[in-house]
DNA sequence: AAGTATATACCCCAAATTGGGGGATAACAA
DNA sequence: TTGTTATCCCCCAATTTGGGGTATATACTT
């Protein structure tokens, strides 16, 4: 049928691919294609197999990680929807895979009503995401309260992240480029950093801007 | 009933906020405390009412934007959650609303099984987003195909927009200083700018990295 | 009243960075 | 063969950076 989504599976756990594929074939809008130990082989086939969606493994035994698959998919095929499939809900696993592209985040569950929604999701072009997913997507956007910078060091900061100079800082905040400076001393001895980058990276992985 | 999490509408839709508070109400969790026409209203009477959770319309007849609403209870009361409700569904506006703390984001609707399904994704600890929102916010960390710039330029560009200069993207690739400035004297000539501020803007604003 | 934090501004100085100019090699693709 | 990409080198002037000071005014806390 050719409304039919076609699905393929790089997923190297034997159970589990055996479980989505029964999940999938049992639904009429989808149609399961294949499956795939690793994304070598999954790409060896991927103009045969002509898939609409891709359900990725995030951890696979094979030399091509889930996300640098994701990066290559996306690359050649942007048409593709690629959805993780993981067990691992780590914050820096999930910002490279959609980052590298994926439209979807789920951890692993043999769940089949919640699959089944996740791609109806997808379908509707929505981003299926667990729970604890979106919430950590959500918690991205957020800033620390607990930061030790004032509003106006925040303000400075930010653009100085944004690549900006002294002294475009004095100018888009209407400062002199002496009071840029300041403030950014300030930042540096709070921070306990001495360079640009240094501030951004530890203000960045601290969410304090 | 101490368990029931206590909720506070601002709205300034009559119609909406009546329909919104026979839902909540209708359901035993969740405790409808209040609403108001207005964030300062809601504000002045935020101790009195206690709510853990607000549901914040973005566009208001008041001074407060819903918004800066948002941004102003989370700083005062961080362990309240927000969630947008609105019809406008312009990116900026929804970035700009994650950034300020919202907890999630929620076109409008009259449909009592999606507000009580999202209020209990928020129970759960999830981010509740229409399929739309979601999609948004996942294309939000992806990047433009269409990038002129190649692999090698978009990793200078990374690391130049982290702060990093010459020096430090030529040690972190590990090619000589001079090869990271001509990486990045091309990259100025396809972007058409002269400098790393205008190259981050441009390039973020078109998703090129 | 004294102390602390914040925001503003100025001075000096040496070292590093930046942006622009030039040229070069090698690989690979159209 | 021409174009793109990735790598490397030299030169040079202007700007930026980071560190050291000092200073004023406002505001909040104790």
């Amino acid at each position: 049928m050719e409304f039919q989504k076609r699905i393929v599976l790089i997923e190297d756990d034997q159970e589990l691919r055996e479980c989505y594929k029964l999940m999938i074939k049992s639904v009429d809008k989808y149609l399961y294609v294949n499956s795939y130990d690793s994304c070598e082989e999954a790409f060896s086939n991927i103009s045969k197999d002509r898939p609409d969606i891709i359900l990725m493994d995030i951890q696979l035994t094979g030399k091509i990680s889930g996300i640098e698959g994701t990066r290559f998919i996306k690359s050649k095929y942007p048409h593709i929807d690629v959805v993780i499939i993981t067990v691992y809900d780590d914050s820096e696993l999930v910002f490279e895979a959609l980052r590298a592209g994926a439209s979807g985040y789920l951890t692993k569950s043999y769940n089949y009503l919640e699959l089944v929604n996740s791609l109806d999701e997808l379908a509707r072009g929505g981003a299926p995401m667990s729970s604890k997913i979106a919430r950590m997507v959500i918690h991205n956007f957020h800033s620390n309260p607990n930061s030790p910078l004032s509003e106006r060091e925040k303000d400075v900061l930010r653009l100085i992240a944004e690549g900006k100079s002294y002294s475009q800082v004095a100018d888009l905040l209407f400062i002199s480029k002496e009071t840029s400076k300041t403030h950014i001393k300030n930042i540096y001895s709070k921070l306990q950093v001495n360079s640009k980058s240094e501030a951004i990276e530890l203000a960045k992985s601290k969410r304090y801007i």
